[in-house]
DNA sequence: ACCTGAACACCGTTCAAGT
DNA sequence: ACCTGAACACCGTTCAAGT
């Protein structure tokens, strides 16, 4: 059945890297799955890719690299949720995308995301001195927070029941010893009924909220 | 030379997994190293450990565990950034626990360090309806920010000459396009002199200010 | 230049057998 | 109850050989 038409390249290979790692996640990545959909043998893949590291690092890339490419318009906040979102999306469509960026430092793919928030932050009007510390401090938040969020998701799987499982972990909380937990066990509600998204976007307005504090716009 | 003298135990398997990791990093932790160690066979070790998940996750406990037992005294922010950098630095200690922190949901340990931050929180004057996402926000930031820094430590390695790579990715930095990338280039020699300590404190700073912006405490 | 496929060293895990 | 160690299925990678 995988009859192969076209002649392998790096970037079919790729494509395929990318499929096998959405359908099982990272341990779905094999030389065998890969020779098996792709039709060849190990060492023909061996010839466009110097091993699977090198292959999971330019599969991370194929899926970062169209989130990163839109460069919306508008006000420097809504400017830096908009970059944040697409890649807290492209990091949810995508979860084994959450432990390479995550575990690899992020400058190793290239600076396009420091660029992009970068950009932002002097717009907001920070001091250049701090240029550098802020925009690290952002792009930390949220390739974090995506990758924390992505790992949730992992827990739930594609077909699981989120509110259940949710529900689940709240009660635990609610069991734990009151003397050494009194916060968890308050806020267990809150957990239960809460929104990833809207939690991520919130954590990004606090971080707004502090670079306007830390640095008021002279107007 | 490893005769055994004691007895195996769940504790003397974890002790031996820790000291592989941080040996040799992740790929260090292995059935035959262990093994080896402790001069048995796998199927001793499988007596006491279900398997290596549940390993990694025991010796990541064993790292996490003390760094957040310290109970700090002060005002609420100095707690916070206490707490912080205890995780800070035990992960900077073993980074190798960064990724199993990063990309395991944080609730899996346990809400330990949601509880020592969510009670800065409350302390901080935040409303109870938004315990849990400001809570949430900052465990997010800690566990992520401190994730990445050890990976970039990871790049520079244990007897790598830290100063020499900043400077080499700096200079990568200053070569970029001008036209795609402004602020990146503008900023390589503050990174070149950045300290990755300070950089992680300055983003809690950060939020910080966020929090006291978004909810000046009442006086 | 590009691909094949057998082979190698190594891995996590199991399990019948011992004490 | 606790440990031994051979065995199994699987992995990433290499390489002589083909076209």
């Amino acid at each position: 059945m995988p009859r192969r038409t076209e002649s392998l390249s790096r970037e079919r290979i790729v494509d395929a890297a990318v499929e096998l790692l959405d359908a099982a996640g990272e341990g779905g990545l094999t030389f065998r799955a890969l020779t098996d959909r792709l039709a060849t043998g190990p060492g023909a893949i061996y010839w466009h890719v110097a091993n699977k590291g090198e292959l999971l690092a330019a599969a991370t890339d194929a899926v970062v690299s169209p989130a990163l490419a839109a460069d919306p318009a508008g006000a420097p906040g809504d400017r830096l949720r908009a970059v944040a979102l697409a890649l807290f999306d492209a990091i949810d469509a995508h979860p084994w995308v959450a432990a390479q960026l995550a575990s690899g430092p992020w400058q190793t793919t290239d600076p396009r995301l420091l660029e992009s928030v970068g950009q932002q932050v002097r717009a907001l009007g920070v001091p250049r001195g701090r240029w550098f510390t802020v925009a690290s401090v952002l792009v930390q938040y949220i390739v974090g927070a995506a990758a924390q969020n992505a790992a949730n998701a992992r827990v739930v799987g594609p077909g699981g029941d989120r509110a259940a499982i949710l529900g689940e972990m709240a009660r635990g909380w609610e069991d734990l010893d009151p003397d050494a937990y009194p916060f968890t066990r308050a806020v267990a509600g809150q957990m239960r009924a809460h929104d990833d998204r809207e939690q991520f976007l919130a954590g990004i307005d606090l971080a707004l909220a502090g670079v306007a504090a830390l640095h008021p716009p002279r107007s």
